[in-house]
RNA sequence: GGGCGAUUAGCUCAGCUGGCUAGAGCGUUCGGUUCACAUCCGAGAGGUCGCAGGUUCAAGUCCUGCAUCGCCCA
């Protein structure tokens, strides 16, 4: 596939530390050009594919840090897919928005002093359009920078041809199955906007107010008003205007003799008679027991009318100033209202009293203002049907949640799923695919003095799968759409099958769908996941995904959301400037576990930064190495037997990794994966073996240059998926030496290592961690004693009779990393000085350090007492716990095996301790 | 009101299906210009795992209750 080589030449440039801004770059381009990005053709493989339909950012935003993590974890999971031979398709995106980019666009027209309505929405959607042609690439050039390798060749914006007719489709199939419908019902409104929101997009904030108790006096039969009354608390007096009723739930025996008798709104300038009525809809317990029905403001009150055939009245109007159903306050705004009112009903005297009162207020997700509940004529989608299939498939585990907590949040809102309010009063978006007839549904059109049209209640949509001509009843052929846009995620809840060609069925449709991994933030999880599932599933029978993995969110450091108005917002190319991408990328992707909030602090990428860095200094000492030597390094050598520990050592932690990694992707736990291959890396690879490579190749010696190869080439396909940049710049001045094990051009499409590749070797294990505890055993005497860092001291290992072959093996590494020489390895006390000295008692040995003159008895008899006592303590519990015959008896023997072994070697220790402090004296 | 999460070292976080002495990074203390790296190397100090019960041979891990903080839904 791949044709051209990495032009190596662009990375002699980097001669200190690792400097991301030359590498990435041509790094990308070098994997774009190459079509690395692309699935294998169905012809090439027909293993299962991987796939990953990213969810689309918005075209006229930017990429911020939830961006950076989604495309993080899917290239993560996508890069993993590919380096293990899945044809992987990873296809991008971009959302139009609606209600988020009109009103980016109209605050630009306003900064020029214009409104929508003066330029006219062709106008205004052409003016958008040009906007998106600017937007567009930046988007798709920050995802680039990010390192996502996605085929770009397969991108699709929600406003595409095909989008657009899955759109299409998708409603006309909805109307025609009688899912969707159009009718006068309470929907939330957003007065700034000036449109119809879902239930969604209304964000509940606590806030102070005051409950007014307001008393609604019973009239007698000519209307007269008599004293006693109703008294209903209520938090928005300004609308009484539109009070139909007061209601009681039919419990309430206080009110029980007086249903059906009137009460007078109490408001000047009103003389409307409303009845006390009986609702199971009421609280007993809020306020008085008593409250005002007032349909055409209140969800729940709407309800309560329609159960009792009570008429809305509106009184607040769509800009959110009252009508002139209101009377003396028309032409008002809310607040302003609400104060007359209130000082009004107190002048009056019906006010009884007021409570400071803390509520739920409703405030539009996208403006912020406080949303208004009223009746309004607009498009619903029936949920129902919808909703219990896309709760069964989860239910019924044919769609997996990550974390698995999620499931249960997910189908709560399932269960309670209410109708979705589709149309937007918007210009920019999807067109409702409906018309109306002017001639059949003249009178439920009313045209504004500027063109527009509103269409009541009793109109007759026309909606087809082709732009009707003519209308069906009447034939007449003056037709008008209807002028409101859909709500985003309703495209976006088809992008699952909309970006693979359908309704069309076409080759990657049923290639790629369903996709393997729908990867989100899980602040999207109603929006978007729950939309896509349900509109999946009626579309094409089957879900969408077989697995929906939910990330956190990025938070600054000291927790907080990050918002515009906090100004913590963190630009993520800015950090990858500052630390590198692959530095920001392995920060985000281990920064948390599967579900949880992290956050993001400059010292976190601080720490990936050296990590990258580290990696680019041990490689660079690795590939100095070699290339002493002239072509390939035969790594085959370990196939005929690699004999020194160390070697054997490092090989088998490499596959004792892999084998962790593995596991770990598989139960999608990125993070852990991510910083097992850094302690790898640079706790075991680069702390140890580099350092113990040199005892040998100082000494001439070339035999760890296949090993150091070997795990070099293992650990950078390892990390690759994280930090995908600086490994393929490795990669390619390795692969020159890599001679077969180069199995293909670049790092982004060779072999990932995977369990079981090479069988571990715990003897090697074993044997080399005992060595690593002599050495640094000895470093922390020589520490104690304050023995200068450079010094060479003279050393005895005692070591335990199964452990002395490794450290017999393992001398000159022992020496050289714990600075000591000469080093002599005895078999017993006798062998080794007894006096002025300095000794430890490890499981694997005893060391004893003659130290002459810097040895201080009493020192040495503390540093001995201490390691004695916590020997002794430990030993202590691990005797209880064999002492106790249920232990014995009910834990597994391996357990108690291990337990036996752990008191025996703690009992020598103590044994070896006892009689150090003993010489002590 | 219902649901979910968090609570582990000074800070930020790991610790999967219960089983060696609870780990990492940062910070901190001490020592280091060892020819890959001071964006580094070596050594150390630092934790009654929020509290109280329970299950179990065994609990940071499972169950119940409580507390504090945060989120979602109503």
């Amino acid at each position: 596939m791949a044709t051209t080589e990495f032009d190596l030449s662009i990375l002699s440039a980097l001669t200190g530390a690792y400097d991301a801004s030359v590498v990435e770059d041509p790094i990308y381009s070098f994997w774009e050009d190459n079509g690395w990005f692309r699935p294998t053709e169905a012809a090439e493989s027909d293993a299962e594919p991987f796939t990953v339909i990213m969810p689309p950012p918005n075209v006229t935003g930017v990429l911020h840090l939830g961006h950076a993590v989604t495309l993080t974890i899917e290239d993560v999971l996508i890069r993993w897919h590919r380096m293990l031979g899945e044809p992987t398709l990873w296809l991008p995106g971009l959302d139009h928005a609606g209600i988020a980019t009109q009103s980016v666009v109209e605050q630009q027209l306003a900064r020029e002093g214009m409104t929508r309505h003066d330029l006219g929405r062709e106008a205004f959607e052409e003016r958008v359009w040009d906007w998106v042609g600017v937007t567009r690439p930046r988007i798709t050039a920050q995802a680039r920078r990010m390192g996502a390798s996605c085929d770009w060749e397969r991108t699709a914006f929600t406003l595409d041809p095909t989008p657009r007719d899955a759109v299409r489709r998708t409603f006309v199939d909805l109307f025609t199955d009688g899912k969707i419908y159009r009718g006068a019902r309470i929907i939330n409104w957003d007065p700034q906007m000036l449109t119809a929101l879902s239930d969604v997009e209304v964000e509940y904030r606590e806030e102070a107010g005051k409950l007014w108790y307001v008393r609604y006096p019973f009239v007698d039969e000519r209307g007269q008003e008599l004293d006693d009354g109703v008294v209903i608390a209520t938090t928005r007096p300004e609308t009484i205007p539109a009070d139909v009723a007061i209601a009681v739930h039919p419990d309430n025996e206080r009110w029980q003799p007086h249903l059906g008798r009137h009460v007078r709104l109490p408001l000047r300038g009103f003389h409307r008679l409303i009845p006390l009525i009986a609702d199971a809809g009421v609280d007993l317990e809020f306020g008085t027991g008593a409250l005002k029905i007032t349909p055409g403001h209140d969800q729940l009150d709407f309800e309560i009318g329609e159960r009792h055939g009570l008429e809305p009245i509106r009184v607040v109007d769509w800009d959110g100033a009252l009508t002139p159903e209101a009377g003396l306050y028309a032409g008002m705004d809310r607040d302003e209202a609400r104060t007359l009112v209130a000082q009004h009903l107190e002048e009056d005297g019906y006010l009884v009293k007021t409570e400071t009162h803390v509520h739920n207020v409703g405030h539009s997700q996208r403006s912020g203002v406080v949303v208004e509940p009223l009746v309004s004529n607009q498009w619903f989608v029936d949920t129902d049907d919808l909703a219990a299939e896309a709760a069964r498939v989860v239910r019924e585990g044919e769609v997996r949640i990550v974390p698995e907590r999620s499931t249960s949040v997910y189908l709560q809102w399932m269960d309670n799923i209410r109708p979705w309010c589709i149309s937007r009063q918007l210009w920019w978006g999807h067109r409702i695919p409906a018309w109306y007839c002017t001639d059949c549904d003249d009178e439920a059109m009313i045209r504004s003095d500027d063109g527009e049209i509103t269409i009541g209640e009793d109109a007759h949509p026309i909606v087809e799968l082709t732009d009707p001509t003519v209308c069906p009843a009447c034939g007449g052929a003056d037709l008008v759409q209807d002028p409101d846009v859909l709500d985003t995620w309703f495209s976006s809840g088809l992008w699952t099958h909309s970006t693979l060609g359908w309704p069309a069925t076409t080759d990657d449709l049923s290639r790629f769908y369903p996709s393997s991994v729908m990867e989100t933030g899980y602040d999207i999880l109603f929006f978007w996941v729950a939309r896509m599932i349900m509109l999946g599933c009626y579309n094409l029978g089957s879900a969408p995904f077989q697995t929906v993995y939910l990330h956190g969110l990025v938070r600054d450091a000291e927790g907080r959301k990050m918002s515009k108005s906090l100004d913590n917002v963190v630009d993520p190319l800015e950090k990858a400037d500052q630390y590198g991408m692959d530095a920001l990328r392995f920060t985000l992707a281990t920064g948390s576990t599967p579900g949880n909030d992290m956050r993001l602090t400059d010292e976190r990428l601080e720490g990936s930064r050296n990590f990258a860095n580290k990696l680019w200094n041990g490689a660079k000492f690795v590939l100095g190495e070699i290339a002493q030597v002239d072509g390939a390094i035969d790594e085959g050598r370990e196939a005929q037997g690699v004999t020194a520990l160390e070697d054997r050592w490092i090989l088998s932690r490499l596959q004792a990794v892999t084998d962790s990694v593995d596991e770990l992707l598989r139960q999608f736990q990125l993070g852990e994966a991510g910083r097992q291959i850094q302690d790898f890396l640079w706790g075991e690879f680069f702390d140890w073996y580099v350092e113990a490579s040199k005892v040998r190749l100082r000494a001439g010696d070339r035999s760890p240059l296949p090993v150091l190869t070997k795990v070099l080439d293992g650990g950078l396909r390892l990390l690759h998926p994280w930090m995908p940049f600086v490994t393929e710049a490795i990669w390619q001045q390795l692969r020159p030496h890599l001679g077969d094990q180069a199995d293909t051009t670049a790092l982004i499409g060779a072999r990932y290592p995977q369990a079981g590749d090479a069988a571990r070797d715990l003897e090697a294990e074993d044997a080399f961690s005992a060595v690593q505890a002599i050495v640094t055993a000895v470093r922390q005497v020589r520490a104690d004693y304050r023995v200068q860092a450079g010094q060479w001291a003279e050393a005895y290992v005692l070591p335990q009779a199964d452990v002395a072959w490794a450290v017999e093996e393992s001398a000159s590494i022992v020496e050289v990393l714990a600075r000591v020489r000469p080093l002599s390895i005895v078999s017993q006390r006798g062998a080794a000085p007894a006096e002025q000295i300095a000794s430890a008692v490890l499981p694997a040995a005893e060391i004893i350090l003659p130290l002459g003159g810097l040895i201080d008895l009493e020192q040495e008899r503390a540093r001995l007492s201490k390691d004695l006592d916590s020997i002794v303590k430990r030993l202590n519990g691990t005797e209880a716990k064999l002492a106790n015959t249920g232990f014995r008896t009910k834990a597994p023997r391996a357990v108690v095996q291990q337990a036996e072994e752990l008191a025996a070697d703690l009992r020598r220790q103590q044994a070896d301790l006892e009689s150090r402090i003993g010489v002590l004296g």
